[in-house]
Order: C-alpha cells, then sequence, then structure tokens
RNA sequence: UGGCCCAUGGUGUAAUGGUAACACUCCGGUUUUUGGUGCCGUCGUUCAAGGUUCGAGUCCUUGUGGGCCAACCA
C-alpha cells in the first residue's frame, strides 16, 4: 500500500508551488528550444527528458519551437535530425514552431515599443558600441542616438526592415539603463540587419531578432508557464522580465523563466562548438560516430532510447557545476540490454580447436536459448562440428587453478554443448598455437540430462563451428578522450587529450549462422564479450558490429595480479580496514596505535601491488591506506624509476587535491620525504602552504 | 572596481529546522553452464568561522573556493 514518495527536482517544486498558489493545472504549459545548429547530445536529453517528462507528470503540453534567429547558422538539415533525435528517444510535441513563426508580431511589438520612446535605432558601429558598453565592474556611457525623436527611429527602422542599409550599419536597441550592473540591461540589440536568407521565411527580412528579443515573447506568444534553460541564462532573466513587462497584458498568463545546470559527462566534450570542431576536423566520422556523446551516436553505438532516458532520470537535475561519470551512462545501458539483449555467440580473436574423437564430417544442431535466465527470448538451432573456434585468450598451455579456462589435460565446458579436455597442441616456427586438439566427453551435452551432462565444470566458454562460421567485421570504441574533463584545462586545448586508441577495426570475427539475419540496429549480446549492435554499414553480405559496451571482465583484474600481489592482497586489506577505523577515530590516542600497525603491515606489501590499486582507488580510506603503504616504503623502492614515478606522481596530485585533511596529510608527508616528487605539484603545494584549513599541514609543508 | 549563481562521500543527486539517504564507481564476499547478471557487505569532519534555535546540511553574517555575465550567437 504504501507509495515510495519520490523527492521532486527544484523545478518541480517551484511548479507546486505555483499551483499551491494561483496557477491552474490546466494553464502548465512547456516548450524545447533547440536552435537548429548542430546535433542534439546528451546534455540536450536532460533538458528534453525534464520538460517533456514535466508534460507527462502534469498531462500538459509541449512545445518543440526551433529557435531560429539567425540565419547565418541554422539549416533544414539540423531541423530534421532533432526531430528524429526527440521522436526517437520516446517524446511527442504538442506543436512544431519556429521563432520565426513570429517575426512579424515581434515587428509591430518592436515598432510600439518605438513609439513608446523604449527602443531607439544606432548607427555605431559594434566596436564603438562595445566600447560604451563598458565591463562587469564599469558603468557604461549613452550612445550618442540614444535620444533620436521617435519620428527618426521610426524611419529608420523602416529603411532597416526594408534592406536599405548594409548588414552592421544599424541597429535597433532597447532603451534600458547603461550604469545597470547587469551587462544584458545596458541597451541590449533587439535587431541586427542581416541580408541573409533564411531556411524558412527565405528573403522576407532583412531584419533579424536577437535572442532575448524573440525568446520571452515566443514564450509568452505561446502561454508557456515555466521557460526551462540552462544556467547561463540566469542573467538574462532580468531582461526576459523587461521585455515581458513591455507587451503582457493582464488577463493571460506570464512566462517565469527558471535555470538548471547543463549536464556534463566525463571523459567527452559538450558544447556543440567543439562536436562540430571534431566533426569539421575528421577526428570522428560525422555527428553520428559512435563514440560522439549526440543522440545520434548514441544511437548508432546501440543505446536504447530507454537507457538515456533512465540516465537523464538517475543523474538527476540541480544548480550545481557538474561531471557526471559516464560509468553510470554505461551502466543504464548494461542494465537495460541485460534484460532485453538476445545472447549469441561470437569469437573476437579466433584459435582452432579440433575435436579429434568426433566423427569427421559430422554435424549437429544444437538447440540453445536467447537467454538462460529469462521466459519469452526463444532460441535458435546452433550447428556444432568436429572443428570450431574459441578466443585465443580462453587457452593457456599451463596456467595455475584460478584459470577456469581451457589448459593441456583441462576440462571446461562448451556452452550449450559438450565437455571438452585439451590434449595437445600444435604449433608454428615461431613457437605460435595454430590448433588446440581436444577430445570430447559424448554424453555431456547440456540439457540432455545425462549424469555427465550435469557435471560441475569450473569454466564455461563460447565457441562457433568453424565450418558453419560466419566472418564479419567488429568495431572497438573506447571514450574519445583520455582526460575526465578535456575542456576543463586553461592552458590546453582539449583536442590535446583525444584518445588515439578511441577506435578500433576487427575484421577477423566469426560469429554464429544465427546472426546472418540480423538487420541493422539489432541489439545482442555477445556471450561473456559485451553487448554489440549492427551498424549503419553493414550489409547482408558484410555485417558489421559497433561494440556498445563491453561486460565486466573481473578475471582481467585477477589475471594482471601476480602471485606475489594476490598474497599481498590480505595485508591490503588489512590496511584498508585500519585506514578505516582511522578516519572514524575520533581521538589521537586511538590513532597511534594504528598507524604503527598500518606501518608494520605496509613493509610486507610490494610496491607492485600497488601500483595497480593506486589507479582505481578513489575513496579517502583506499587514498589513506595506499599513502600510508607509500610514506613506509621509502627505504625499499626507489621511487624515482618513471615506472614507478609517474603512476605515483599522479595519484600523489589527487590525493593533495582531497578534501579528506588525513589524506593531504600524508601526500604532503610523502612529498617531503620524496622531493622528486615537488616538481609536478609546485604550484599546488605553494597555494596549500599559505591556505590550507589544517595547520598540521602548513607545518610540514614549511619543513621542504 | 561590480552583479548574480553554486558548495553534502571518488561521482551524481536526496534529506523542504528533528537519526545525513539513494544510485554509480571502487573494494571484498556469495550464487552461477556468461569470471556476466543477481544477492550481501566495507568506505562520510555536509567548504570554514561565527550567530539564531531545545535542535542547523538546511536560516543569518562574514570569509574561502568554483561558475556565469563585456557576439550585431543562442
Amino acid at each position: 500500500m504504501s507509495e515510495e514518495k519520490k523527492s521532486l527536482n527544484f523545478l518541480e517544486q517551484i511548479i507546486e508551488e505555483d499551483l499551491a498558489a494561483d496557477l491552474q493545472r490546466d494553464k502548465l504549459r512547456f516548450r524545447f528550444p533547440p536552435e537548429p545548429n548542430g546535433y542534439l547530445h546528451i546534455g540536450h536529453a536532460a533538458s528534453i527528458c525534464l520538460n517533456f517528462g514535466l508534460g507527462i507528470t502534469y498531462n500538459a503540453p509541449v512545445n518543440l519551437r526551433f529557435d531560429d534567429t539567425n540565419p547565418a547558422k541554422e539549416e533544414q538539415e539540423y531541423v530534421d535530425a532533432i526531430k528524429k533525435d526527440i521522436q526517437w528517444l520516446g517524446f511527442q510535441w504538442a506543436n512544431e514552431l519556429y521563432s520565426s513563426d513570429y517575426f512579424e508580431q515581434l515587428y509591430l511589438w518592436a515598432v510600439q515599443l518605438i513609439k513608446q520612446g523604449k527602443a531607439y535605432v544606432d548607427d555605431q558601429s559594434s566596436e564603438a558600441i562595445a566600447r560604451q558598453k563598458g565591463t562587469p565592474t564599469e558603468a557604461g556611457v549613452n550612445s550618442p542616438y540614444r535620444h533620436r525623436s521617435v519620428e527618426e527611429n521610426l524611419a529608420l527602422f523602416e529603411q532597416m526592415k526594408n534592406g536599405d542599409f548594409e548588414e552592421g550599419s544599424h541597429i535597433l536597441r532597447a532603451k534600458i539603463d547603461m550604469t545597470s550592473p547587469n551587462m544584458h540591461m545596458r541597451d541590449p540589440i533587439m535587431y541586427r540587419v542581416l541580408n541573409k536568407s533564411h531556411h524558412r521565411t527565405g528573403n522576407t527580412w532583412s531584419i533579424y531578432p536577437m535572442y532575448d528579443w524573440t525568446h520571452g515573447e515566443s514564450d509568452y506568444i505561446e502561454q508557456i508557464s515555466h521557460s526551462i534553460c540552462t544556467l547561463e541564462f540566469k542573467s538574462h532573466r532580468q531582461l526576459y522580465d523587461w521585455y515581458l513587462d513591455q507587451v503582457c497584458s493582464k488577463k493571460d498568463l506570464r512566462p517565469k523563466q527558471r535555470e538548471f545546470a547543463r549536464r556534463n559527462l566525463s571523459y567527452t566534450v559538450m558544447s556543440k562548438r567543439k562536436l562540430l570542431q571534431l566533426v569539421e576536423e575528421g577526428y570522428v566520422n560525422g555527428w553520428d560516430d559512435p563514440r560522439m556523446p549526440t543522440i545520434s551516436g548514441l544511437r548508432r553505438r546501440g543505446y536504447t532510447p530507454e537507457s538515456i532516458r533512465k540516465f537523464s532520470e538517475v543523474a538527476g537535475i540541480s544548480k550545481r557545476d557538474n561531471v557526471t561519470d559516464v560509468a553510470l551512462l554505461e551502466f543504464c545501458i548494461k542494465d537495460d540490454l541485460n534484460k532485453t539483449a538476445p545472447r549469441v555467440m561470437a569469437v573476437l580473436n579466433p584459435i582452432k580447436v579440433i575435436i579429434t574423437n568426433y566423427p569427421e564430417g559430422k554435424e549437429e544442431f544444437i538447440d540453445a536459448s536467447y537467454n538462460d535466465y529469462s521466459e519469452g527470448f526463444g532460441s535458435r538451432q546452433v550447428p556444432f562440428s568436429r572443428e570450431l573456434f574459441i578466443e585465443r585468450e580462453d587457452f593457456r598451455e599451463e596456467a595455475n587453478k584460478k584459470f577456469f579456462r581451457l589448459k593441456l589435460n583441462g576440462e571446461v565446458r562448451l556452452k550449450n554443448a559438450y565437455i571438452i579436455k585439451a590434449t595437445h597442441v600444435v604449433k608454428d616456427d615461431k613457437g605460435e598455437v595454430l590448433e588446440i586438439h581436444c577430445t570430447y566427453d559424448k554424453d555431456s551435452l547440456s540439457g540432455s540430462g545425462t549424469e555427465e551432462s550435469q557435471r560441475k565444470v569450473k569454466g564455461t566458454l563460447h565457441w562457433v563451428s568453424k565450418p558453419h562460421a560466419v566472418k564479419v567485421e567488429v568495431r572497438l570504441y573506447d571514450r574519445l578522450f583520455i582526460d575526465e574533463a578535456p575542456d576543463s584545462h586553461k592552458e590546453k586545448d582539449f583536442k590535446e587529450f583525444i584518445n588515439p586508441n578511441s577506435l578500433k577495426f576487427n575484421n577477423n570475427v566469426y560469429v554464429e549462422p544465427s546472426l546472418t539475419s540480423a538487420q541493422i540496429g539489432d541489439r545482442f549480446q555477445f556471450q561473456r564479450l559485451g553487448y554489440f549492435n549492427v551498424d549503419d554499414d553493414s550489409r547482408p553480405e558484410h555485417l558489421v558490429f559497433n561494440q556498445t559496451v563491453p561486460l565486466r571482465d573481473s578475471w582481467a583484474k585477477i589475471d594482471q595480479k601476480s602471485e606475489n600481489k594476490q598474497a599481498d592482497d590480505s595485508t591490503i586489506n588489512e590496511i584498508l580496514a585500519l585506514a578505516g577505523k582511522y578516519l572514524k577515530s575520533r581521538e589521537d590516542n586511538e590513532r597511534l596505535p594504528l598507524i604503527a600497525t598500518v606501518f608494520e603491515l605496509s613493509r610486507k606489501v610490494e610496491i607492485n601491488s600497488l601500483l595497480s590499486l593506486i589507479q582505481s582507488g578513489n575513496s579517502n580510506k583506499e587514498y589513506l591506506a595506499y599513502l600510508m603503504i607509500l610514506n613506509s616504503q621509502k627505504l625499499v623502492v626507489d621511487f624515482s624509476n618513471t615506472k614507478y614515478f609517474e603512476p605515483i606522481d599522479k595519484f600523489i596530485g589527487h590525493a593533495l587535491q582531497m578534501n579528506n585533511s588525513y589524506v593531504r596529510f600524508q601526500a604532503v608527508d610523502f612529498v617531503g620525504k620524496n622531493l622528486n616528487f615537488k616538481g609536478n605539484h609546485i604550484e599546488l603545494l605553494k597555494e596549500m602552504s599559505t591556505e590550507d584549513k589544517n595547520t598540521h599541514i602548513i607545518e610540514r609543508l614549511k619543513q621542504f
């Protein structure tokens, strides 16, 4: 019975307050106002899901309004792409509208303002106007044309409209206040002369209205109750309201602008200008390149509309600057596809297996479910024969018992098929394995119900029958940038952080024959590998798959660790627990013995074990533990060796900026003991030496 | 010599004066014919200092830090 009360974001709260005050529910109306000068991206999805979501929860209309007041940048191509993306996301607008629909009304209102002495034509150059405008800290001065007569203004504006003037020679300005602390109130431009053809109005106009003059009035015309935009428009609100004051009648609804923070995603850029740069300069193959954070790129990559809507929902809405971890987006698509994608088998890096006791020329068709754990997926027939492909990574001649896969004299289950045992290998002259010879247990067929089929074998491999296999192309993607926030570095161009390995082609992939009927856009889980979809470039004779996102691979982590490292694990876990206690304890007399124990234990830890950990740690506890281990190693390890220096240096850089003062102290202490780490963080350390909140840190910094 | 906005875990968001919560990430454990999924668990000085209050993440003041504002762009 108890219904979970979902908390409202601050915009929903504003709406609820308005409803509680005097706004009638049926007056609620929203809009999504893209400028058709680029493609929609995942940041826009936040706004789309917000506005259209509001429309759904309040059963209110949502208009799609193209903000097309600048004919120089806007194109029909973008209009079409934007409409397609919104529909694909699953939303339907009440009306498709254009700011340019209101050019006539806007013009009439402008004339009215001139007549009221609230707008004037300025003949100065843009440079002169900019100079008079002042700066955020200095007031502007009035234009010499500010006090023209109404008649003269009317005549000039008429000439502007008739196309009698050159571009840039005249503008219409609102007469507000050149000394306002808000730059937007310093006689803002309402109209400029632009002798350009517009994608909708053609050559009817040679004057075009500016954003501020257009947006609020368009909201008013459409009777939008809540005009939601991003935070950089906050300072425009005063002007938005001023313009509204000029035309709003008491009996009509007066729109309200409210702002929220735009959504940023780690390891990518989100501004249209930068995305356009990536497209135009060939860093990616178009707006819908699967590496792009555009809606069209994500769609081509294999993302579902549901996953993007879910992402927008869980990422939330607020007014704080943010960089959302791309892992959250990846979680959303994996979560969706895990429930919806059929499982099939594909081998990305094939090696041949010959089952020596399987009759030559024999083939059988095994009924394999598309999803073992969920109803309704159905099944298909998968061919099995004497020669198969498995992944090269799934075989080792020798391996320890943590390796659950195929090794010589070891047994493994072939998914949906038989248990096989590797007997020997055939190699080329370079010693590379060409064939793995195996025997199979003919009574062990999956699902046959025999005692042999129920045997527990530790590993299960995916496979493809060699004579039946279909060769396809697979495209593997990695993040486009190697830096978490590539455009946050003031001194550096964001393109310096482009990942050179963001796209890999693999033309030597074998898939099961059922996939020959796959259509463009179809999504699958390639068993044990990841989620893939059929790319737009795919043809029946040459199938192309995109890797949407890989499956979690916990083996990769285990495999990286040596035997030594695994022995270290328990020690490190112990230290981690102690570090947790340390953070929790309130008294120094609790902490001191903890430190002593940690240092004692730390000497047992090998530096190599630590290296892989420090690159993934992110909690205070982990940072503190790893720093204490590092601090105990001074005598044993040569930190100047670049193999150690680089990862540790990066780690220290992060640690110095952590909120927790114990973490910062340990990091500073480490630098103090190992001065070669000072170089890259010198600015930060200088700043800390005067400004850190913690006096112990400042004291420690004074020592070096 | 400015105006405005923001500050809660590694990340993103809740808590609407009354026990700081949820999700992701990370790290453990467990289940498993996907080393996937699922399930369980570990990890917090609410930026600082004052003030108001029986009680402050929340209200006030002052700092500090970050962001936005000087296109004939939106």
